[in-house]
DNA sequence: GAAACGTGGAT
DNA sequence: TATCCAAGTTT
């Protein structure tokens, strides 16, 4: 194997083809860290806007760690992955107590910060500190398995430390950062999951999928179970002109973000009854018959969600939280100052008419 | 080590 | 409409 070649090979394909992208512009380790976060399982496309936004409302870590979590989770509001957004901050909180406000150059310091794990490491250490570190992410999976006919399955952890053997071993140790990308790249713009652009590509005299004309058939993947669905009730309770938000919880499931008291329904042969129920238990309060809004479907990653959103007049009580961890009270014109959720959002239109109509 | 963890675009 | 899947990490 002419390790040389290929090397230098994809190097020049990449200075030839690379795109301008805003964390290509500048080698700010924090800047460098935060794109690298926001890219983790999201789209290019999805994510500049939000690294845009991100980096000129908190551009350096010291800004980010005296901001309020909550105004971090506002940003990232639509982004997913929200725990991404609690351990940002937490990890430049540590900075700043602990490391003289600097990201670690480290590869051991670094990696214990919360939301850094091998890939984030690697690539932040090359990109930001040009230390010899391999990224492996589905993009470099994807182009291993094509170049070298791995039959290791891409989306199986345990053949994980197959591809990171190659990875390092194809590393250029000279410019590690340049590297790491262009493999990234590759995959990104040529060596595509479907319909690849082989003839575009920089290393057809070495692929191995490509001469045995197996390259539809490559990378391998382990089936998916499917993932169930559950119903939830979600109850928007209107007391004086002010809709009841709750906050969840700042771990699991959208972590963080604000929505209407909700629960998963169970069984419910009368669902608005099963709302007020719902409202009572969550929240404490009693409320007038719920009537029913809209049913939005919305897909997460291991559920598919059913909710069934109800408008339910306050009738007496105080609140007193069994779930949630924070309320407030809130005028549907202020609505947007909080982050929530994309079902709340999907539903949030039709919870708008309804209120315009009263 | 399997499962949890979001969302939107492409097909 | 259903499925795939994207610059992964945590528990």
């Amino acid at each position: 194997m002419d390790w040389d070649g290929l090397r230098r090979e994809l190097g020049d394909w990449y200075e030839r083809v690379r795109r301008d992208l805003p964390w290509r512009r500048t080698r700010d380790p924090y800047a460098i860290w935060v794109s690298e976060v926001m890219l983790q399982q999201t789209r290019v496309k999805t994510v500049i806007p939000y690294y845009e936004r991100f980096l000129e409302r908190f551009p350096d870590v010291a800004v980010l760690a005296g901001a309020d979590l909550q105004a971090v989770y506002k940003l990232w509001e639509g982004l997913g992955y929200y725990s991404r957004a609690r351990h940002l901050h937490a990890a430049a909180g540590m900075i700043m107590a602990q490391m003289g406000g600097r990201v670690p150059s480290d590869p051991q310091v670094l990696r214990r910060l919360p939301g850094i794990g091998d890939y984030i490491a690697a690539a932040v250490l090359s990109i930001a500190f040009d230390q010899p570190f391999a990224v492996v992410d589905g993009n470099v999976k994807r182009v291993l398995a094509r170049v070298f006919l791995m039959e290791t399955p891409v989306n199986h952890p345990p053949g994980h430390a197959r591809f990171q053997t190659v990875a390092d071993r194809l590393l250029d140790r000279e410019q590690p950062g340049r590297h790491n990308q262009a493999l990234m790249e590759l995959g990104a713009l040529v060596c595509t999951p479907k319909r690849p652009l082989c003839p575009q590509c920089p290393w057809t005299a070495h692929c191995r999928a490509l001469q045995s004309g197996a390259v539809p058939d490559f990378p391998r993947r382990v089936k998916p179970r499917r993932p169930g669905e559950q119903f939830w009730v979600a109850g928007a309770v209107l007391k004086k002109g002010r809709l009841l938000l709750t906050r969840r919880p700042d771990r699991g499931l959208l972590a963080g973000l604000w929505e209407f008291p909700c629960d998963r329904m169970d069984g419910a042969a009368d669902p608005a009854a099963d709302c007020a129920a719902m409202v009572r238990r969550q929240v404490g309060l009693h409320c007038a018959p719920p009537q029913h809004l809209v049913t939005v479907r919305h897909a997460y990653t291991h559920f598919k969600l059913r909710m069934a959103l109800y408008l339910c007049p306050w009738q007496g009580g105080r609140v007193r939280l069994d779930g949630p961890d924070h309320f407030d009270w809130v005028r549907p014109d202020q609505l947007d100052r909080l982050p929530l959720h994309g079902a709340v959002h999907k539903a949030l239109p039709a919870l708008l008419q309804a209120l315009r109509g009263q």
